[in-house]
DNA sequence: CTGTATCCAAACCGATACTG
DNA sequence: CAGTATCGGTTTGGATACAG
């Protein structure tokens, strides 16, 4: 009667969310972006650069860094006369496309609310 | 013929792309894993923290502020003898449910696969 | 052009201690 | 129980300069 008697189970939350584990590769702010947009054909350094947009060189190399180091993108030497580099997704890299989709999606909407509705009330 | 032709479009990303504003929502490392936690019921405090696991009781109390601010998640006060508040989603904290599933559903297939393969030849 | 190195500011997180 | 304050450590990001 006193008790508080609430169910734990909201509908059967996993002991440690997988949620984690893909979140790691997904680390920084900046992480979905380069996966975005790497997510059609193969891109090199500045025309990435070029693509997210405000991104500084130093934060684009530190993130192609780690996802190459977490298996998600490829980086392919491309022989010519100036010698330079390709980077794509991995197979794994393209199974995060869906799920950063979705936030995508999630975005633009959220876009459109701020141009409907006014500011919130706050 | 020497010059190196390049389709500056994957399949016309937008200028800013709206993944930006979304993650500015799904801030922290935590912060996916406080609105997941919240999709069903509304939760309080302590049962949050029990469901979210290791989480510090400052790093979810920021989040949720954090989450508050942005409009995502609403406060609600519950009277009765202890004197307790309940924390649910709001209903554009009901849209980024959906992506947040899709980010889980790529850990699951992750880790499957972690099981699954070995290592991937290091 | 392709990156990396250095310096520096800001955000995030954890542990502990403390108030209502 | 619910939540905040403080201290310290790690990560992330920006700007600039610089090496291949």
């Amino acid at each position: 009667m006193a008790l508080r008697v609430r169910k734990s189970k909201v509908s059967e939350p996993p002991p440690v969310c997988p949620l984690t584990a893909c979140m790691k590769l997904l680390g920084g702010a900046w992480t979905p972006n380069v996966v975005w947009y790497l997510r059609g054909e193969p891109r090199r350094f500045g025309e990435l650069r070029g693509d997210i947009g405000r991104i500084s060189a130093k934060v684009l190399s530190a993130r192609l860094r780690q996802l190459q180091a977490s298996g998600v993108v490829v980086r392919n030497a491309v022989a010519g006369s100036p010698p330079s580099f390709e980077y794509e997704l991995s197979e794994l890299g393209r199974e995060l496309v869906p799920a950063i989709a979705a936030i995508v999606a999630v975005g633009e909407k959220l876009k459109r609310r701020a141009v409907t509705r006014p500011a919130k009330a706050r």
